[in-house]
Formats: structure tokens, sequence, C-alpha cells
DNA sequence: AATACAATTGAATAGTTGTTCAAATAATAA
DNA sequence: TTATTATTTGAACAACTATTCAATTGTATT
């Protein structure tokens, strides 16, 4: 935090997070990055993930994939739908859904590469 | 989950399934990444990270940038030191903390692109 | 209209997480 | 030694998360 002593090291100190903190994203900013870290941060949300960077599924194919039940993954789709990262087409009875964004599957190979080594 | 039914149609659906699955990462290593990724999933660890990016810093440095308490940036350093994110070096009364990865950076980099656009 | 199928929703629950507070180490200075 | 500073640690607590279960909605088929 900070104390409230104002001894020149503390101002420094000061100084020095000033001067960090100037160089670093808004804090906006960086809530909204961990917000898009947490969404690959479960494990059943990146196999959901990782499976529509192959192609096109509906809520039913996912659960096999995944193997969760239908129900959770339709919970965990909304937060993605939330999220932007998927988006969806509605054909007949099911709904069929697709990654909505570019950067999704350079951060998930990223990460692969990451715990590869 | 999975029906108990016999049905050419479910068949094919668990063939696709197994086929979906036969094209990603092992399950430990999707596991793996989701950790890595939650590493970065809250705003605390994640403003941690990109001081970091830019110098090594003492304990009491990092929490005036974040400003967040001594004792919280401690127990948040505790976790990114398990994941081998961060290392650090003790010199005197003070430990200074630095990156421990080379694969941080770049996921901190195109998150940030993601949420400036 | 009635049935079946695909997906969504809300409530409940167990498990996890981030912070605070107080106490404990560790290293240095007096 | 005693005091001071830097950091770590453990317990406690509130807030959040992922799943389950039961009920519901929407669409197609009979």
């Amino acid at each position: 935090m900070k104390k409230s002593t104002v001894h020149s090291v503390e101002i420094d100190k000061q100084v020095n997070a000033n001067r960090i903190n100037a160089a670093l994203p808004e804090r906006r900013e960086t809530v909204d990055m961990a917000a898009l870290f947490k969404a690959l941060a479960d494990p059943t949300r990146l196999r959901i993930v990782q499976a529509l960077l192959l192609e096109e599924l509906c809520v039913y194919a996912i659960s096999n994939v995944v193997d969760v039940s239908v129900s959770a993954i339709s919970h965990q789709l909304r937060l993605l739908r939330q999220m932007r990262i998927v988006k969806f087409r509605k054909q007949g009875k099911q709904v069929y859904y697709s990654l909505d964004d570019k950067h999704i599957g350079l951060l998930v190979k990223i990460a692969l590469e990451h715990v590869r080594e």
C-alpha cells in the first residue's frame, strides 16, 4: 500500500512507483486482460475453445468432445459468449458455436508451447 | 456426458468426438495450459507480471506499484514462484523478483492488443 | 395437439480464491 | 543483545466459480 511517512526514501519509492505505472497499461486495460485470461483459465472452457479452433460445433457435440454435461457446457458457453470469444448460429433445433476472436488461437498456441517445454 | 443409447447417430457422434479429441492436445497439457492462464487471470498478479516485464523489483516496490499490501503481494508472488513464472534473488534484507519465463511477455502483449480493439 | 429433441436457465452446493490481520523469520544496524 | 526493516506465513473470512439437478423454452416431427 503506502505508509504515511514522509522521509525522502519513501518519496523516492513513490516516484519510482509512479514512473513504472506510467509505463504500464492503464488499470482498466489490465483488468480487461485479466478477464480475457480468466476465460481461458478453466480446463473445460479451454477445451471448448481448443475444439472450436478446429471446427464449428453444436452444443451436444461439444459436450461429447469435452466429456462434460450439456448443461455445464451451456453455462460455460454463456460466459464465452459474454466475453465475445465465441459466436453462434441457430440451425433447426441445434445451436452451432464457433470462435469470434482472432487472438485466441495465438494465445492458445503460445500456452501450448509453454507447457511442452 | 454421453447417453447409453446405441443408435447409429450416437455412435457417429462418439466417433466425431474421438476424432476431434485426437487432434487436440492431451488432457494433461490442457490442464497445465489452463493453470498458466489462471496465473495471469487476476489483476493483481497480472500487474505484478507487467511491472516485472520492465525491471527487477523488490517486494516493497511491487507493493507500491500495484498498490496492494506487502502481505497480499507476497502471497501472490508465492503462487507465481510455484508456477515458475518469476524467480528471485536475495540481497541483504530485500528479495528481488524478476520474470523466469520467455512466453509470458508474448502472452501479455497479445492480450493487450486484444483489449485495445 | 402431442411428443421428442436441443439447448438454456435458475437455484443450490461444494470447492476455490484473494485479501486481511497478526505472528513469525531473516538480515542488518545500533 | 536489542531494535529495526523486509519479507513470509497461517488462519480466517467473504466473495466467487463450476457443476448438478430440475424445470423451462424453442424447434421440429408425428
